[in-house]
DNA sequence: AAGACGGGGTC
DNA sequence: GACCCAGTCTT
């Protein structure tokens, strides 16, 4: 068992009994502590047709699902698999466009990226040649920017140092920028055949509750248990349409809140639906909570000029671009730090600056709750040089501040003010 | 091994 | 409003 692993819904203590299971592919016996809710449990429990019974089971109802897990999968498959476009091609380039954006995002909220990308950059000729701002500008939206950042950076490389052909192995693939063990093996099977296993959230799910792993899916050193098994799962005859697969399982079937183990094909053969743990399994450590912070936005204008500052490393949104930035510990601004702010960049006031408006929003990022505050000010003077030099601002009209990549947060605030 | 890094969907 | 989803890189 990994830590932390108190889940949300706990109500009761762990149940006094243990759940003690044979893993397949491994001897060795594992300890189980029940810590969700118990009436999930019975409830599951009587829907199947068993006695309710409060005894732990002792080893799992099914002999292992192993032989019958890739039929059954690549049965399922062509039955239930969504028609998208990067199925439709062997093209790495198009492979790997629509891996990277997919990372850490649903097809929903992908497709549209993914279209706008392979439309605006058919070839990695393409990509490469863009400048980064309009790629992230494209990106705009979809997060982890990071990923932009890379996937730009791999373009060039591939156009300047492959020749613009992109790796054709597992191995050669996980030494591009951006791209790790996940992406490197999406793409060595799907565009190249190569065999070898994906791991992502949707695998992890599948396996976990299909054979009974009870590992913590957050720890890293879980990976290796479930790469065993999904590399020995993957047939040599249709690794690519196995990879597939098991993910759109994991997607459609397979879900996390609420599966749908009645129409299920693997139902007689996996070990959660069998013991009534589907909601017990995968067991997944819980992210800390998020920080607060406070942002105070000096949103600098002179004219039909509004002044941006692109934002540097090590922090969120990098290389995308806000305002001058003020940060507190406190939700309140010390008084005379507003002016002061502004005169520090070189900037005086307007004399005749109506009440100060100030517009609070609150964006919600999965590790980050950030406050704003964006007052809305006006400047006597354009900012001279040394004041833009110093402070990393540019003058933008609000035309061009429309085509700078922006965070959500940003471009809620222009939306709001502009509009 | 742990932390940083977005944004959207569901209940 | 609380909770869920989750690859890659950095430290």
């Amino acid at each position: 068992m990994g830590t932390g692993q108190k889940r949300p819904n706990s109500r009761r203590k762990p149940l006094p009994g243990k759940l003690l299971f044979t893993n397949w592919g491994h001897k060795g016996t594992r300890t189980f502590w029940f810590y969700n809710t118990f009436p999930t449990f019975h409830s599951h429990c009587r829907y199947i047709g068993k006695p309710l019974s409060s005894k732990p089971l002792t080893r799992p109802s099914t002999p292992t699902a192993a032989p019958y897990f890739a039929p059954a999968l690549l049965e399922w498959y062509p039955r239930h698999r969504r028609d998208l476009p990067w199925r439709h091609t062997r093209d790495p380039y198009a492979i790997w466009l629509s891996e990277v954006i997919l990372q850490q995002t649903r097809v929903k909220q992908g497709l549209p990226y993914y279209l706008d990308f392979i439309t605006t950059y058919p070839t990695v000729q393409d990509l490469a040649a863009a400048p980064e701002d309009e790629v992230l500008r494209h990106w705009q939206g979809l997060g982890y920017y990071s990923r932009a950042r890379n996937m730009h950076h791999t373009a060039q490389q591939v156009v300047g140092e492959y020749g613009g052909q992109f790796p054709t192995t597992y191995a050669e693939l996980l030494k591009l920028r951006g791209v790790g063990q996940y992406t490197a093996a999406a793409i060595a099977s799907f565009a190249f055949g190569e065999k070898v296993a994906v791991l992502d959230g949707n695998v992890y799910r599948v396996l976990a509750r299909v054979f009974g792993i009870a590992s913590d899916i957050a720890a890293p050193s879980s990976r290796k248990e479930f790469q065993t098994l999904a590399d020995a799962l993957i047939p040599a005859a249709a690794p690519d349409e196995f990879n597939q697969a098991i993910m759109e399982f994991g997607a459609i079937q397979c879900t996390p809140l609420k599966p749908d183990c009645l129409f299920c094909p693997l139902q007689h053969h996996c070990f959660a639906f069998q013991n009534g743990l589907v909601h017990e399994l995968p067991v997944k450590s819980k992210a800390k909570a998020a920080r607060t912070r406070y942002f105070h936005y000096l949103v600098l204008r002179h004219g039909e000029t509004v002044y941006m500052k692109k934002r540097g490393a090590k922090d969120i949104w990098q290389g995308l671009y806000d305002f001058a930035l003020t940060e507190t510990e406190a939700a309140e601004l010390p008084a005379p730090s507003l002016v002061a702010a502004v005169e520090a960049l070189g900037g005086q006031l307007a004399t005749d600056q109506a009440e100060e408006p100030v517009l609070a929003l609150r964006h919600v990022l999965s590790h980050q709750k950030v406050e704003a505050r964006f007052h809305s000010l006006w400047l006597q003077q354009p900012l001279d040089a040394g004041g833009l030099a110093q402070s990393g601002l540019a003058a933008f009209t609000a035309a061009e501040t429309h085509e700078l990549p922006k965070p959500i947060l940003i471009a809620n605030f222009l939306d709001k003010t502009w509009k």
